[in-house]
DNA sequence: TGGGTTGAAGTTTTT
DNA sequence: CTTCAACCCA
C-alpha cells in the first residue's frame, strides 16, 4: 500500500487523489510535477482502474516511458495496457487504422521533415514560382510558413503581416504553395506531422462510433506539458475526454518555448474554460534547486514584458552563488568549460553533469576538445540520425516497397542511378505505378540497375517482408552506391547502417518502423546507451530534465536570444523562458558562460561581443563572475562593479542620435536600404525604402551607412 | 536532361 | 563555411 498522503505535499496530493472531472495542474520547475503524474497513475491503478484505460499523452516517447517506469517500480508491479506517448504516435496508431475512412485507401507513409521540403519544392518549381527570383523564399522558409499557418491556425497573410513582414510581397504566392502542397500529399499518400494532429481530429469529430469507442476505452487522460500544445491538440483532448472530462492537465505557462511551432499559451490559460467544473491546483514549492539558483531564475521571469505570478520557493535555503564566467572568447571557452566538466564531474559523478545551449552547432567547439581529452559525452538535439543521407537512401528505399506513390522516395532511389536525375526517375515512377510495361522495358534495357531495384522491391512487396528481411535485400544492393558516393568516409556510413538494421530487427511490422523513425527518431541511437558521460543537449531537448551541475554556454547576443528574435518582441520574450527553463534543470551548480568574443562564421576573426540581454539587466549581486586572465586562468571579478556595462548598443544609440540628424541613408534588417526622410518621437525616425515606401523605424534596429 | 561549375546568400529550436 | 539555384555544356 503506497501512503499517498505521506509521499506528497498537500497540492500534489490534491492532484494526485482527484476522483472525477477534470483538472489543472500548473507546475513551477521542479515542483515536484512528474512525480504527481506518477502518484496519479499509481493511484487510480489502486482504486481499481484498469491501466489499459489510462491514455498518458507526453511530449516525448521517452518521457512517458519514464513515467510509465516509475508508476510500475512505487506500485512494486508491471503496469499493462497503459498507453503513453506523443499526441503524433498515438494519432498515428489511430489512423493507420482508419486509413481508409480518412480518403487514403491504400495508407499513407509518413514524412519527416526533409520529405516535406521536397514536396514544398516540387509545388513550388510545378508552379513556376520563384524562377530567376534569388531572393525567392527557400523551401525551408516556405514549409515553415505553410506549417506555421496551419498550426497557429491564421491564414499565411495574417502570419506574415505579424511575425515575417519582409515575405510580404510573396504571401499570395506562398498560399497557392500551401495549397498545392496539401493536394500533392494526398495524390501521393503522403502525410506530415500536422495532418496526423488534423486528421485525427476529423475522424474523431465525424465518426461517432470510433469516438464512443475510444472515450469508453480512455477513461482518464493525462496530458504532460500542456503550455507547449497547439489548438488542434487541445480540441482533440477536449473530443477524447467526452462529457465526464476525466481529464488532468499539467503545465506551466513559464516553460512554454515551442511557440515556433505553434503551441499556444492559452490553451493552458483557457482551460478551465473549455471543461466545466475544473479543479486548479498549483505547485510552487521547488524540490529541485537551492535557494541562490532560485533567486537568479525567479529574476529572469521578472524581467518578462508579461508578468508571471510565480515566485518559487525551496527549504534548500543553503548554497553556491551561479557563476557567470567571461572566457575570452568562444574558442578558449570550450577548453574553460572542459576544465569545469572534469572537476564537476568528480564531485558529483559523471552523469550529473550537463552543458546546454541554444542551438546545436553551438557545442561542436567543445565536442572537439571533449573528443580530443577522451572525455565520453551523448548529445541530444541539432543534427538526427536519419538525416544522415544514406540512412534517408536507405529508408526511402523501403518507403518504396510500402507506397509506390511516394514520388519523392522514387527520386531519391532513382537518382543513384547513372545518368538518371528527378525528371527520368519521375518517368520511370509514372511508369511503374501505370504500370506501362512498354515504357518500363526501354528504361530497363538502358539501366540495368533499374531492372535490380525493380525486382527487388517486387520481392520485397509480395513477401510483405519484415524491416529486417528487407534491409538484408536493400544493403548489398546499396552497398556499392554507397562506396562509389562517400570514397573517403564510406565505413563509418557503413556502421551508420548497421545501426539502422539492428533497431529494425526490434520491428515487424515495416510501415509501423518507418513510422518511428520519424516519430521518434532518436530514441534509439548510440547517444541513448551510453552510461557515465557528461550531456551535451539543446535546451528544447532538455526540458523535463535535471542534473546536479549544469552549464550554459555562449550567452551573447545574437547568440542567445538568437539573432533572428531580437526584432520580434513574441520571440524574445519565448527566448527569455527558453533561458529561465536552462537555468531551472539545475540542482546544485549553475554555471553561465558569456564569452568576451565570438568567431564569426564568414570571418577570420574574432569579434568583440555583448552578453546577453538577459545577463545584463540581472542583479549583479545574484551571482559571481569569473574572468578569464590572458595568461589562460579563470580569476573571481571582486565585489562585483555593478555592471550595466556601458553596453555596446547604448553607445552606439549615442552616436547614431547625433548622426541621424543628416537624414542620410540607413540600412534596416527587414527593409533593406532606405533614406531617412524625417525624425518623429525622440527614439523614431521616418524612412523611406524602396519597394516599400516609408516606414516609421525605431533607431536602434538601423543601421547607419 | 544530367552533371558540373559558379556565384551569391543565409544561418534556431522539433513532433 | 555551407547550401542553393542558375547557368552552361555535352
Amino acid at each position: 500500500m503506497i501512503e499517498f498522503e505521506k509521499e506528497l505535499n498537500s497540492a500534489q496530493f490534491e492532484a494526485a487523489t482527484h476522483p472525477q472531472g477534470p483538472v489543472l495542474v500548473i507546475a513551477g520547475a521542479g515542483s515536484g510535477k512528474t512525480r504527481t503524474i506518477v502518484y496519479r497513475l499509481a493511484w487510480l491503478v489502486e482504486q481499481g482502474i484498469p491501466p489499459e484505460s489510462i491514455l498518458l499523452m507526453t511530449f516525448t516517447r521517452k518521457a512517458a516511458q519514464e513515467m510509465l517506469m516509475r508508476t510500475e517500480q512505487i506500485l512494486g508491479r508491471p503496469l499493462h495496457g497503459t498507453s503513453g506517448g506523443t499526441f503524433h504516435a498515438f494519432a498515428f496508431s489511430i489512423l493507420r487504422r482508419n486509413s481508409a475512412e480518412i480518403g487514403f485507401p491504400n495508407g499513407f507513409t509518413l514524412m519527416d521533415r526533409s520529405d516535406c521540403e521536397g514536396v514544398i519544392k516540387e509545388v513550388k518549381d510545378s508552379l513556376g514560382y520563384g524562377k530567376k527570383d534569388r531572393s525567392y523564399p527557400k523551401k525551408a522558409t516556405l514549409l515553415d510558413m505553410v506549417t506555421k499557418s496551419r498550426n497557429k491556425e491564421v491564414p499565411i497573410d495574417t502570419l506574415v503581416n505579424s511575425e515575417a513582414f519582409h515575405l510580404a510581397t510573396y504571401s499570395q504566392e506562398m498560399e497557392e504553395i500551401g495549397k498545392g502542397y496539401s493536394i500533392y500529399k494526398k495524390q501521393h499518400g503522403l502525410m506530415d506531422y500536422d495532418d496526423l494532429l488534423f486528421y485525427l481530429e476529423d475522424l474523431l469529430a465525424n465518426d461517432k462510433f470510433l469516438r464512443n469507442s475510444l472515450r469508453s476505452r480512455y477513461q482518464y487522460i493525462m496530458v504532460d506539458e500542456y503550455q507547449d500544445t497547439n489548438l488542434v491538440q487541445a480540441r482533440i483532448v477536449k473530443l477524447l475526454a467526452g462529457e465526464n472530462g476525466n481529464v488532468m492537465a499539467v503545465g506551466d505557462d513559464a516553460q512554454s518555448i515551442y511557440s515556433f511551432r505553434g503551441a499556444d499559451v492559452s490553451n493552458i490559460l483557457k482551460f478551465p474554460e473549455i471543461f466545466n467544473d475544473v479543479k486548479l491546483v498549483r505547485l510552487e514549492q521547488n524540490y529541485r534547486s537551492t535557494q541562490p539558483i532560485l533567486d537568479l531564475t525567479n529574476a529572469i521571469l521578472d524581467g518578462a514584458e508579461i508578468k508571471f505570478d510565480k515566485k518559487l520557493f525551496t527549504e534548500k535555503t543553503w548554497g553556491k552563488k551561479p557563476q557567470l564566467m567571461v572566457p575570452l572568447s568562444d574558442f578558449s571557452q570550450s577548453n574553460r568549460i572542459l576544465d569545469r566538466i572534469v572537476k564537476l564531474q568528480k564531485k558529483y559523478g559523471p552523469e550529473e553533469v550537463a552543458v546546454l545551449f541554444r542551438a546545436g552547432y553551438q557545442s561542436y567547439g567543445l565536442e572537439v576538445a571533449l573528443k580530443r581529452l577522451g572525455v565520453g559525452y551523448k548529445k541530444y538535439g541539432g543534427l538526427k540520425f536519419n538525416e544522415a543521407a544514406h540512412i534517408k537512401d536507405i529508408l526511402a528505399f523501403l518507403r518504396l516497397v510500402t507506397n509506390p506513390a511516394d514520388i519523392i522516395s522514387w527520386q531519391r532511389t532513382l537518382g543513384h542511378i547513372k545518368g538518371v536525375g528527378p525528371k527520368t526517375a519521375l518517368k520511370i515512377a509514372n511508369a511503374v505505378i501505370e504500370a506501362e510495361s512498354k515504357a518500363l522495358g526501354k528504361f530497363t534495357k538502358k539501366y540495368p540497375l533499374l531492372q535490380e531495384i525493380l525486382t527487388d522491391l517486387d520481392g520485397l512487396r509480395k513477401k510483405k517482408s519484415s524491416p529486417g528481411t528487407a534491409l538484408e535485400v536493400i544493403i548489398p544492393l546499396y552497398k556499392p552506391i554507397l562506396v562509389a558516393a562517400y570514397p573517403d568516409d564510406y565505413p563509418r556510413r557503413e556502421a551508420g547502417i548497421e545501426q539502422l538494421a539492428q533497431i529494425a530487427s526490434n520491428y515487424d511490422d515495416l510501415e509501423i518502423f518507418l513510422a518511428d523513425m520519424c516519430l521518434d527518431p532518436d530514441q534509439h541511437s548510440e547517444e541513448e546507451k551510453k552510461e557515465d558521460v557528461v550531456t551535451l543537449s539543446t535546451i528544447h531537448s532538455a526540458k523535463g530534465l535535471e542534473w546536479n551541475a549544469v552549464i550554459i554556454i555562449d550567452l551573447v547576443e545574437d547568440r542567445f536570444p538568437s539573432k533572428k528574435s531580437m526584432q520580434k518582441p513574441l520571440e524574445y520574450e519565448e527566448e527569455r523562458r527558453l533561458l529561465y527553463v536552462a537555468c531551472t534543470r539545475a540542482r546544485e551548480e549553475l554555471i553561465m558562460s558569456a564569452p568576451a568574443s565570438i568567431n564569426r562564421r564568414n570571418t577570420d576573426f574574432s569579434e568583440a561581443a555583448i552578453p546577453s540581454p538577459f545577463i545584463r539587466e540581472l542583479d549583479p549581486t545574484l551571482f559571481d563572475e569569473l574572468q578569464e586572465s590572458y595568461s589562460g586562468g579563470m580569476n573571481m571579478k571582486k565585489n562585483n562593479p555593478i555592471t550595466p556595462p556601458v553596453s555596446a548598443t547604448s553607445a552606439s544609440n549615442e552616436s547614431k542620435k547625433t548622426n541621424l540628424k543628416k537624414f542620410g541613408l540607413c540600412k534596416h534588417k527587414i527593409f533593406g536600404k532606405g533614406k531617412i526622410i524625417e525624425k518623429i518621437e525622440p527614439n523614431k525616425v521616418r524612412v523611406n525604402f524602396p519597394g516599400f515606401g516609408p516606414k516609421v523605424i525605431v533607431e536602434d534596429y538601423l543601421e547607419l551607412l
